[in-house]
DNA sequence: CTGTTAGCGCTTTCAG
DNA sequence: CTGAAAGCGCTAACAG
């Protein structure tokens, strides 16, 4: 076991052309299965492994997917950079994270010289960025593919994977009608993107159930603070009504969480005095208490999608939108509505 | 700007040959600084980026760091991951995350085919992984350079990085004993690593301080459960004692939020009739509610060391070990302990 | 201080 | 079904 054979050691050793090594090693088909096992013997004996820079010289390949995204450290963006690390292998490819935190700044410009320095076969564009119009300017004028997770604005502009996120509204907001709740407080974030619509979409869902617009009230948080923090202060701020909401929903279940702790501590009981609902169906969601109704899109299938889309060529320009189910996961946080009260 | 402008084109604009070019490229000196401009000048105009590939396989070095780490999204890991990204772009080098979650089965053959496979000019152990003698015996086998994040075994097994735990638990230990605190609990992490090591730290300063040994008490959590739910369980146990600690420290700010959170539930006002300490100064210790005394350690700083020493060459086989200081962060979850109680 | 030559390890033509 | 030649874009080693 040399300490790195190279393609013409296997072929000296199995007695066949480099070329005919290399057919076997990229499982191209017209190779007499006979000198195929030779070769993979061989292979196998001198424990060979192609040498990635100079495949990628030779046929212009550099089989890495880019993921641009911000850098928030939660369970949402966690699953999505595994699943996609984890895609992207079943696949032969590599992912490399770009993080930007700060799109006004240089952050483009360098951006920019790591998209050209790397020679990305693909880029995945995680929300918000996944709605940033100077990224995606800069990804056409590049010439660079790329998939946007979740895009809530310009639409058909180029391909992308969602979670059916007005499916998970519906199903939330049929289970706090059906549970009595009438008075709905939305924590979304503000900004244009899919965290921000979810409130909108909420708000239809319930208005079209018949709930009063003015039962509806939502609350526009910021990204300064954790959604942890926006929770609480959001908390703070409904609680403190004369009318308070009998339910309110957190954009993630982080911002849920913070939501119920704040309540806990002044003296309410969940899902007594409060329903508490959130989203992604994060690690928290099950290891607060109580357990958080939420809903749980599929991140990984969701990774995997994108890089698929990536991967296979898009029939002639035509725009690719991949929709994927969710799933209400229903847990200790909601209950009956109490009976009105001041 | 043509699409892709290779080094032999920027040559011929600035009239030079390709070689004078790569020495500008590569920042190298005896360039006439009137060449070198020339030079830049044509780069600017062609828009010239070099090529990895080629240049990786002429030098046959990949740029390219690993970074070996379990599928856990906490605070630490993600800072520690982001940071590291950094640091390597601050040399111009590339991270790529490799994640292991079951070193046990097929997952250390997956590892070794990647590692091969992707030439890492040095790998970054993030614990655990940091203790695990198979994944170490596979890097020298491999000849890969590495460096361990915060081990706690094997000494001297290679360059590392750490904290200096021992001065944490020093701090938090006098703190805790200074605020009249006299039955402390803590909760560790089973296994040989970094967090499990601890308890053990602690347990040491607290002693030292003059506790007795009988009201230090320890429980070992295992890694099935979040450390969140470790936390509550920790405390569902503990508080349900009749005698019951009047300070508790959690192995992770998660956990100690877990703690935190289980008291608030039951009852008990936080730091009135309990102070939970953590480690870490995650996002979760300014969150949450009251926020958490807890340990900084310079994960950024870490990262930065880390690069550093796997690229500047070790100077003859001389293990090197950074220590970096922690820091002591005081918040609300800490106070006087009450007059003892039964 | 600058240029020339050769080749990194693989894959692409294009012939057998 | 297999092989020979040429080259991907860059840099090493040597010359000047």
């Amino acid at each position: 076991l040399s300490h790195s054979a190279k393609l013409d050691d296997v072929a000296r050793l199995a007695g066949v052309s480099p070329k005919t090594v290399s057919r076997v090693v990229n499982g191209e088909m017209h190779v007499r299965s006979q000198t195929k096992e030779a070769v993979e013997r061989a292979i196998a004996r001198l424990g060979y492994r192609p040498n990635m820079a100079a495949r990628s010289l030779a046929t212009s390949r550099s089989f890495l997917i880019g993921l641009v995204t911000p850098h928030l450290g939660n369970f949402y963006f966690h699953e999505l950079h595994s699943s996609s690390i984890r895609a992207c292998r079943e696949r032969g490819l590599h992912l490399l994270i770009e993080q930007i935190t700060d799109v006004a700044t240089g952050a483009l410009q360098s951006l920019e010289d790591n998209l050209r320095h790397m020679r990305f076969e693909g880029v995945i564009l995680v929300p918000p960025i996944s709605d940033n119009p100077a990224v995606l300017d800069l990804l056409d004028r590049l010439g660079i593919k790329y998939v946007r997770i979740s895009p809530a604005t310009h639409p058909k502009h180029g391909d992308s994977v969602s979670s059916d996120e007005a499916q998970g509204m519906q199903l939330l907001a049929e289970h706090l009608w059906s549970l009595g709740h009438r008075h709905i407080a939305l924590a979304t974030l503000e900004g244009e993107h899919v965290s921000a619509r979810r409130g909108d979409l909420l708000r239809d869902a319930l208005l079209e159930m018949g709930c009063h617009r003015k039962h509806i009230q939502s609350v526009a948080l910021n990204w300064r603070e954790t959604a942890l923090q926006a929770g609480r202060r959001v908390a703070a701020t409904l609680l403190s009504q004369r009318k308070r909401p009998s339910a309110i929903f957190g954009f993630a279940d982080e911002a849920a969480a913070g939501v119920i702790g704040y309540a806990l501590q002044h003296g309410l009981q969940i899902p007594r005095d409060l329903s508490v609902v959130g989203f992604d169906d994060s690690d928290l969601a099950q290891s607060i208490w109580p357990p958080l109704t939420t809903i749980r899109q599929p991140i990984a299938e969701m990774a995997r999608a994108a890089v698929a889309l990536l991967v296979e060529r898009s029939p002639k320009g035509k725009v690719r939108e991949v929709v994927c189910p969710v799933e209400l996961v229903l847990r200790g946080s909601t209950g009956l509505a109490r009976t009105s009260r001041t």
